[in-house]
DNA sequence: AACCAGGAGACAT
DNA sequence: ATGTCTCATGGT
C-alpha cells in the first residue's frame, strides 16, 4: 500500500493541514482560479483586494468592469487572463443557479460542468470539486507528479485523467475519502513549501527510505521536489 | 539576478 | 496525442 504509506509518512511529519484556505466555498473557488501557476501568498493579496472592495461574490465580480477586476487581481499575476477566467467562472456559476443548484449534480456531471468553463482546467476543477463541493476527487498537481515519480510509483508524464483515476482507485477502499484526499493534497503541497523549498537540489526523494522526512529541527535529509 | 510558484489555452506538429 | 509559447507578480 505505497499510496497509503506515503500519506502516513507525510501526516506523521506534518499533522492535519485543515485545507483549503478560504472561509466560504465561493472563496475557495476564487482561490482555485487565482492560484494557477502562482504562489499562494500572491493570491491572498488579490483576494484581500476583492474583500476590501466588497467584491468577493459572483455578482460583484460579474458587475465589475474588466479593468477594475484586473486591477484587483494584479498581485496574483496573469491578471488580465485571470480577470477573464474568473469572470467566465462567475457568469457560469450564476447561470447555473449557484451553489445549491450545482450541489444537486452527481460528481462526474458536476466535474464536467465545471470543466466546461474556459480557463478552468483539470486541476482547478478538482480543487473546486474537492474543497468547495466536498466531492471525492484526487487533485493531481506538479508536486504530486514529481514526488510519486521519484518514489517510482508512476512515470510522471501520464495524462491527468490517468493519474487521477490511479490515485482514486488505490484509495477507493478507504472511508472518509473527501477528508483523506483533501489532507493528502494539502500535505503534498505543504511538504514542498515547508521542507523541499528550503532544501533545493538536495539529491533524492524525501519519501523514500533513504530520504525520509526529517524530525522537526533536523537539517539532514535529501529532497529534490524543487529540482533541475 | 535568475529562478519559479498549488496551470490552462492556443497553436503547430 | 504530444511539444512549445504566452501570460505576470512577488519572494528567495
Amino acid at each position: 500500500m505505497p499510496f497509503e504509506r506515503t500519506f502516513d509518512t507525510l501526516f506523521a511529519a506534518y499533522g492535519p493541514q485543515d485545507w483549503w484556505p478560504g472561509e466560504t466555498p465561493f472563496e475557495v473557488m476564487v482561490g482555485a482560479v487565482l492560484t494557477q501557476n502562482t504562489a499562494w501568498s500572491n493570491v491572498e493579496k488579490a483576494i484581500a483586494n476583492l474583500k476590501a472592495n466588497d467584491s468577493l461574490s459572483p455578482e460583484a465580480i460579474v458587475a465589475a468592469p474588466r479593468e477594475q477586476l484586473a486591477a484587483w487581481l494584479r498581485p496574483s499575476g496573469y491578471f488580465n487572463i485571470k480577470a477573464e477566467r474568473l469572470g467566465n467562472y462567475c457568469r457560469w456559476y450564476l447561470a447555473q443557479g449557484g451553489y445549491q443548484s450545482l450541489s444537486a449534480l452527481p460528481t462526474e456531471p458536476l466535474r464536467a460542468a465545471v470543466l466546461s468553463v474556459k480557463g478552468v482546467g483539470p486541476e482547478t476543477a478538482d480543487d473546486i470539486l474537492l474543497y468547495a463541493f466536498d466531492r471525492p476527487v484526487f487533485v493531481i498537481d506538479a508536486y504530486t507528479r514529481r514526488i510519486f515519480q521519484r518514489v517510482g510509483l508512476i512515470a510522471g508524464d501520464e495524462p491527468y485523467e490517468t493519474l487521477r483515476g490511479l490515485f482514486e482507485q488505490r484509495l477507493a477502499h478507504r472511508s472518509e475519502r473527501v477528508a483523506l484526499f483533501g489532507e493528502y493534497h494539502a500535505l503534498i503541497v505543504n511538504h514542498a513549501k515547508d521542507y523541499c523549498r528550503k532544501r533545493p537540489r538536495c539529491g533524492g526523494c524525501c519519501l523514500q527510505a533513504s530520504c525520509s522526512v526529517p524530525e522537526a529541527g533536523e537539517r539532514s535529509g535529501r529532497c529534490s521536489l524543487v529540482s533541475e
